[in-house]
DNA sequence: ACAGAATCTGCACTCAGTAAAATATTGCAT
DNA sequence: ATGCAATATTTTACTGAGTGCAGATTCTGT
């Protein structure tokens, strides 16, 4: 079976232990297209770079580029929610011990921590980034499904008759806090887990911000 | 000079007065696309309807579609941010006022109370955006060109020295809390902006939901 | 080495969105 | 009402994203 890759580019570098050929390869053409897309977008901007291009300087066809990635903006980022299902199943197991607000903050910091790509790549990404809004978006997961998701695994742990609608709102604002670190560690070049860690203190003192 | 409209799409019934016959055939035009976009996507579903038919069930052409509407989307929902200074403005103006938290609560408010759409096509919309999700992220601006400009009005608001990332997050809550009424709204088949209260009122009582 | 599966590629296609220039319509001044 | 300037629409032609398919290649297990 064969599935657009929406999730984490790995480095491939000590972690190859017995993946065969096959798996080895995939990872290194995901990373040359990673790669391309950065330092094109780098160049060029966002707009002045064309999926052609892209799977040019990395050495595939743009057909092969499709089969990576869904959109040429996936190429960019290189993360997106490594999936859905599991995002969900772990809040619901969280749950069971943290309860429920714990939980999902430790979902949220988890979604994001994520992030192990070439350190190499890393600065380049965030200055890309940096220049280039359209992407921030894209990065913190408007993607439906997951919240959908995530909105469900919660409402099952929260009781009450109102608890679908809490459970939205909770996520929302999870999603809030996330968008606002990512944007912290942006406009300050610091890790996004830190920053979200300083994102999250702020949000529990802050009294009256919203 | 003549810019592609992402605002609002009025009626045009009773307040045509004075308006000219230019500005009158706009929005008729405008209207009979929006009507086209939602009969059309209703009849298809999102992804079966092309901006060519939207075009020709309307009466235009598809070029003619694109100097109203930036993208299909923004058609079938017919409404966007109005303006994205004026909003921000608006902003900076309450604040003096009612202080910065009670005047983000207003102007969020204001910006999505205000959809003066024909009551047939209201029914049409509802059930259109209740089939396609994608519509939904959209509809909740992530437009982040509105989402900045309000950070930098409240930035300047808020003193401190972390005004910047205050304001930040205050806005992302914002967003936050408007897209959980929206999705509420949807659910229950209520008005946004009720919703929009009710959810707010949880927020207020809701302590350990995030 | 061989069969079968996974992956890559080229090709043809649809559709969104943009550019530019020609044409039509409206507003306004006379 | 008539002609001129501004504004809106259309036509035509184009770029580029993304998909479907069929055939070639490359890997895997045996």
């Amino acid at each position: 079976m064969w599935r657009t890759y929406d999730g984490l580019v790995n480095e491939m570098s000590d972690t190859d232990q017995g993946l065969g050929l096959r798996e080895l390869k995939k990872r290194q053409s995901r990373i040359a297209m990673h790669r391309a897309a950065l330092e094109l977008v780098s160049e060029h901007g966002l707009n002045g770079v064309t999926v052609e291009a892209i799977a040019h300087r990395a050495g595939v066809s743009t057909r092969t580029f499709f089969n990576h990635w869904s959109t040429k903006e996936s190429a960019i980022i290189g993360v997106l929610s490594a999936g859905d299902d599991e995002i969900a199943e772990r809040l619901r197991h969280l749950a069971e011990d943290q309860g429920p607000q714990q939980a999902l903050r430790t979902v949220m910091r988890e979604a994001i921590s994520s992030a192990p790509i070439d350190a190499g790549l890393r600065e380049l990404k965030k200055q890309v980034m940096a220049k280039e809004p359209r992407l921030h978006s894209l990065s913190t997961g408007n993607l439906h499904s997951v919240q959908t998701e995530m909105v469900e695994a919660l409402a099952e742990v929260l009781e009450g008759e109102d608890a679908q609608e809490r459970a939205m709102l909770a996520v929302q604002i999870g999603f809030a806090v996330t968008r606002t670190a990512f944007a912290v560690s942006m406009s300050r070049g610091i890790d996004l887990g830190t920053a979200f860690d300083e994102v999250l203190d702020r949000y529990d003192a802050a009294d009256g911000i919203f």
